[in-house]
DNA sequence: GTTTTTTGCTACGGAGGCGTAACGAACACA
DNA sequence: TGTGTTCGTTACGCCTCCGTAGCAAAAAAC
């Protein structure tokens, strides 16, 4: 690792998060973030109890998440057949789309940090 | 790098934003972290109109920021001496301590992300 | 068949951020 | 000195999110 790991950590941080800031794309919360984020790494079925849980908030939470991601063509909820109480959370095309772009930033973060590491003399006075 | 680049990226965004979600600290909005690394990452003097021309943002957007983020102790504004019409902006041991914390969360989420898929002997970049 | 539990949603008031427009204070320059 | 410019802030209406409480529908328990 390289001479200063926390630094290297939160400039990473700032590149992606400025570059979402300065594209005028959809800013989400962090916990719609989080919740996204869960549905695409974290094997299925995902319900609304459940993220709710994995997330550590209360269910309306979940629910105007929900509303918003689906609204942005990010997420698809179905009706559960089995147990027609739950409702199922979906990935969609969109949503993979958005979520590869920003791990693209990400990249990009990673890279510039690098780059910064080798020139960077000493500052911060 | 491993075999699934993108997905290592996303899983290690994971960990760190459902960090701050679980945990009950301040949720800081994107732009006012992007604007809280800025500070503490970039080499100073930090004014109004230069941290709102690098964030790509409206000049009211940083002021309500700073308000946030003043409100919280994890930054401070001085008049410039100089230019008694520049806020001089400077960081502050909570603002640092909370940063700090914060890389130790992503630095979590790295670790989690490695033992995860990480099952080839063949890392340290 | 009737209660009890579970699931997700809606309703409500409150708080905070946003974008635009206008403002006073401080400087620059004639 | 007077005019114009730059700086940060404030004011306004709008929108979204939050937390709590209560709701109907579906399943489970009896």
């Amino acid at each position: 690792m390289a001479r200063h790991p926390t630094l290297r950590r939160l400039e990473l941080w700032r590149h992606a998060t400025l570059a979402t800031v300065r594209a005028d794309g959809p800013d989400l919360t962090t916990r719609q973030m989080a919740l996204l984020l869960t549905v695409y790494l974290e094997p299925g079925p995902h319900t609304v109890r459940g993220l709710a849980a994995d997330l550590g908030v209360a269910k309306p939470v979940v629910t105007r998440a929900l509303d918003t991601l689906g609204r942005l063509g990010f997420l698809k909820r179905t009706r559960d057949a089995a147990d027609r109480r739950n409702v199922l959370v979906h990935r969609t095309v969109k949503g993979a789309v958005f979520l590869s772009d920003f791990a693209d930033m990400i990249a990009t973060g990673q890279a510039m940090s690098d780059q910064d590491m080798d020139l960077t003399p000493a500052n911060t006075p």
